[in-house]
DNA sequence: CTGAAAGCGCTTACAG
DNA sequence: CTGAAAGCGCTTACAG
């Protein structure tokens, strides 16, 4: 038995004014007197009057959200979920909403119109979007053919041949100087050998391997990289380069690893080996993920400020919006936590 | 240099026909000639057009989204990241956006109408209302005054002196069922002596304690709880609770915790003090948290469903919405995930 | 300060 | 199968 929603002409009618005044001191425009206000805001009270968002939207022609578009990814992975939650602190203050949506699709082939998310697809749905999660060029651009604003988050994208559009604004971190100052920081604790453990075949561990090789060449430090690729469990990647440390680097004082998983994995199997952290062995994660601190030894390792991403995407996003912004968003800097996981070298 | 957005109307008179027959291509209706739907979807694709989802929802009277309200709580604690995961794949099944909304409130009084969301206080914004992280009854409350539909998750209510509106729908899990089982098993493995470590003052963990007093009671077996209350973080709580055990009940062969963060501050504790788990003893924690697999040893503890309680809270709120359910929803069931962190008890 | 009227961009009976 | 017209519930110049 659900009552019909009432109208600013039932508002309109008990007061005795027109829907025109209703609206005024619904929209706190200061030309009513304040006899008349106060007598419409006593009857919308009364009667719980609502009034319809879409009908506001459709005239205002907006309609005040924005989409976090994660794709290809999981929330439940705190990386992102972090990323929404920067997003949705910023957006509050502008008194925007959050549409949450995520979206899986095949890796470059550019999707049909028609496949992807009505929200984005539909006008006047949202301001602009958000490409949160894993992308590809083809995504992006058909995104782009809907000539809505949006902006990317730039570290996860894999390139493939296609180029980004030209004007694409992405925020990206700085995971090579992230990785760089791990490198560096290892190398002041007074460790030589030390191993990247990680998968070579994604783009973004591989900006983190360059960041450490960068380093360790211009110290004329020997490069060693324990690569390994098809696990999709970095946990599991990370266990299974142990085999590989101990017989091809025995000499391995340190190991950066890809990822804060992966040095999960690492520490279990060095705890298994009974090869102890951080008095045998350094480690250092990658990402800073929730609950890494809780390991013990609490993990030494990078962090990517996750919320801070997510708040100068929507930053970015509102620009982009307003329209005429030439430049690209700032990069995001990363740095070094130390916690107990590093230590000196033991002397030889 | 924004152009207009098209509307039905160009796309009529550029196909010669009426904006009536372009709504009815747009809306897949069987009525429409192969010939003319041919042009008009040709038509649509060249100029690039977008219908205005304003305008649609304003005539259909509904937007077909419904709002994930995390109260209280962040987004990026995966318990709740992962129940937003399991309202979203839902709802992408039922063809409904998630509109996701951080909301912070001051316990227990009753919030000023125009101090809620305004997504969910207007009318036709969003078709329902899921009542996500942590709530309290006068804020129940004042979503019931909106006359809107809602699910409430039920666990994390923290019930003051003023009851629920008799027709709340609430989706709970066992969480005295999860922590009975783990006491079952903790006894069932040979542990006499188990210690519950928990904040008391948190009815969500107190249920969790009943239901480990509960079993004890049963078995004739010794209840015993480290009760710390006023520390907020649950890994610092855990870690307060190892002297109190060793001091107050140093017989203890094995520990039920209130949840995994506590749970790791234990054994980071128990580390320091060189007590081996499980060899020493055992510990269990509760709600199985991304990444308390990764621990060494890992950690048995009770998996608490939290997709399923998303999805469970969608569909039911999408029941609501139809109109007409008496029944509450049902109590999600837990069960105990054994890993690595308990044992036999030594022989004394 | 207030009201009558037009308009936002769709959809949907109602006729034909 | 197709079109003319009314209507969804607001807001906003335009007059007064």
């Amino acid at each position: 038995v659900k009552e019909r929603q009432k109208t600013v002409y039932d508002i309109a009618h008990k007061a005795g004014v027109s829907a025109a005044t209703v609206s005024r001191v619904l929209n706190q425009s200061s030309k009513v007197s304040s006899r008349t206000r106060e007598r419409v805001l006593a009857i919308m009270r009364d009667s719980g009057f609502r009034p319809n968002r879409n009908a506001r939207s459709l005239v205002r022609g907006g309609s005040g959200q924005i989409c976090f578009l994660l794709s290809n990814r999981d929330v439940a992975h705190s990386f992102h979920s972090r990323i929404l939650k920067g997003v949705e602190d910023f957006c509050k203050r502008q008194h925007q909403q959050v549409i949450f949506t995520s979206f899986d699709y095949p890796a470059d082939s550019e999707p049909a119109p028609e496949s992807l998310p009505l929200i984005v697809r539909e006008s006047s749905g949202v301001e602009g979007v958000l490409l949160a999660g894993t992308n590809y060029p083809a995504f992006v651009k058909s995104i782009e053919h809907l000539k809505i604003p949006y902006v990317l988050f730039g570290n996860n994208l894999v390139s493939g041949s296609l180029a980004l559009p030209r004007n694409a604004h992405a925020v990206c971190f700085d995971e090579q100087g992230g990785a760089a100052s791990a490198t560096q920081f290892l190398i002041e604790l007074g460790h030589r050998q030390i191993l990247f453990v990680g998968d070579l075949s994604k783009v973004w561990y591989r900006r983190r391997f360059e960041g450490y090789r960068t380093v360790m060449a211009e110290r004329g430090l020997p490069v060693a990289c324990a690569d390994i690729q098809d696990e999709p469990d970095c946990f599991q990647l990370g266990e299974r380069a142990l085999p590989v440390m101990v017989r091809e680097w025995p000499g391995t004082t340190a190991v950066l690893t890809q990822d804060d998983e992966t040095a999960c994995g690492i520490l279990s199997g060095l705890r298994k080996l009974r090869i102890r952290v951080p008095e045998d062995i350094s480690v250092v994660g990658y990402d800073d993920i929730a609950e890494v601190h809780y390991l013990s030894p609490a993990l030494t390792t990078v962090r990517v400020p996750k919320e801070q991403i997510g708040s100068t995407m929507a930053e970015h996003l509102f620009r982009v919006i307003e329209g005429g912004v030439r430049r690209q968003p700032p990069v995001i800097a990363t740095e070094i936590i130390i916690r107990e996981s590093c230590a000196r070298p033991r002397p030889a």
